[in-house]
DNA sequence: CAGGGTTTGTACCGATCGGTACAAAGATGG
DNA sequence: CCATCTTTGTACCGATCGGTACAAACCCTG
């Protein structure tokens, strides 16, 4: 037997790849090389805590390898570009989607409403705490958050739309400028 | 009987709402207050022609409001400001989703990969254009224009989530002014 | 009003949906 | 080795999926 632990990562991509509504148990089936009988046994609840697993796992590796690092920095400048890298690599230059962010724009957005609100207010907020530990007024740190959170999301969408990662990188590289540029 | 054009908009909203796979035959019918029978005698191809019919009328309405006038302007700095103001109503502050986005993020993309691709790319060269116009580097004109129309996705994304639409109209504002500043 | 083509609702198709029931198979403790 | 409990595959459930068939209703033109 494995635990639920270590299947997450294999129905995150099903979630990322086809969408809450998409991701049939079938699918899911496939994808973990689980039958119904495991995966009810797994998740009594069934797609529905599927998904909901898959988001808090996706919102504790936020937590561990970008918020943490953001809020305890000492030098919080180096601190914001290790998380454009960490947000590259994650991303694949866009070519992997943001599965809280396809959720938000989805139908079952009022489903999850709760914990995609709080992984992007937690975002939000441990950004600009670090921006303004680098100096900057705390109200222009909350609004270039807001910002470089939101161009994130944007690069994402354009860069699948255009079928270009470049697009991506491009929009990190700006972004890291701007951060960098004095407040 | 009823063109196709008429309910074009009503099926749009469906495919918003639900995006390509969720919306069902029956929610379609539903909104569009057809039979399957009618809907079939419009659209012989099923869903993925409605789908197509709805991309294509989303992309008139932009190249008419938004890509000819950013295109023709003879003042390009009061076209982008119009734009954003087209913006702003078009998405309902951030409440109304980006179809053609929510395909981009989707597993349908590659079914409208042409239409999705073409939509944002004319967008990002109209509005470049017009900034070139204003005076500023064409190499310039372009990363900014990228950046706006990224932003502008980004923050219906993170409007949604947190189901917050004045941070959509936060990030307007914000663009409004780093696209007036000079390049 | 009659004829002919179009538009419409409805019944139906096989496939698949999310979910359940349950018995065989596997692990565990004595 | 047996008894027990968990894990697994499979068959099955009603509902719904996208799509088709087709006859009744409708609208024109004569």
């Amino acid at each position: 037997m494995r635990g639920r632990a270590e299947l997450l990562p294999g129905l995150a991509e099903v979630f990322r790849e086809h969408g809450y509504e998409g991701a049939s148990l079938s699918l899911i089936s496939r994808a973990t090389g689980l039958g119904k009988g495991s995966l009810y046994n797994l998740f009594p609840e069934g797609k529905a805590e599927m998904a909901a697993c898959v988001l808090a796992e996706i919102d504790g590796w936020f937590e561990a390898n970008l918020y943490a690092p953001l809020r305890a920095a000492e030098r919080p400048a180096a601190a914001v570009s290790a998380m454009f890298d960490a947000v590259e690599t994650y991303f694949r230059s866009g070519q992997r989607v943001c599965l809280v962010g396809v959720v938000a724009l989805g139908s079952e957005r009022d489903r999850f409403a709760g914990a995609v609100r709080c992984y992007f207010a937690r975002w939000i907020a441990a950004l600009a705490g670090a921006l303004t530990r680098s100096g900057r007024e705390p109200a222009a740190s909350l609004a270039l958050a807001e910002e470089v959170v939101a161009q994130i999301q944007g690069a994402i969408v354009l860069a699948r739309a255009l079928d270009e990662p470049a697009v991506f990188s491009r929009a990190m590289t700006a972004l890291r400028i701007r951060v960098a540029a004095a407040g």
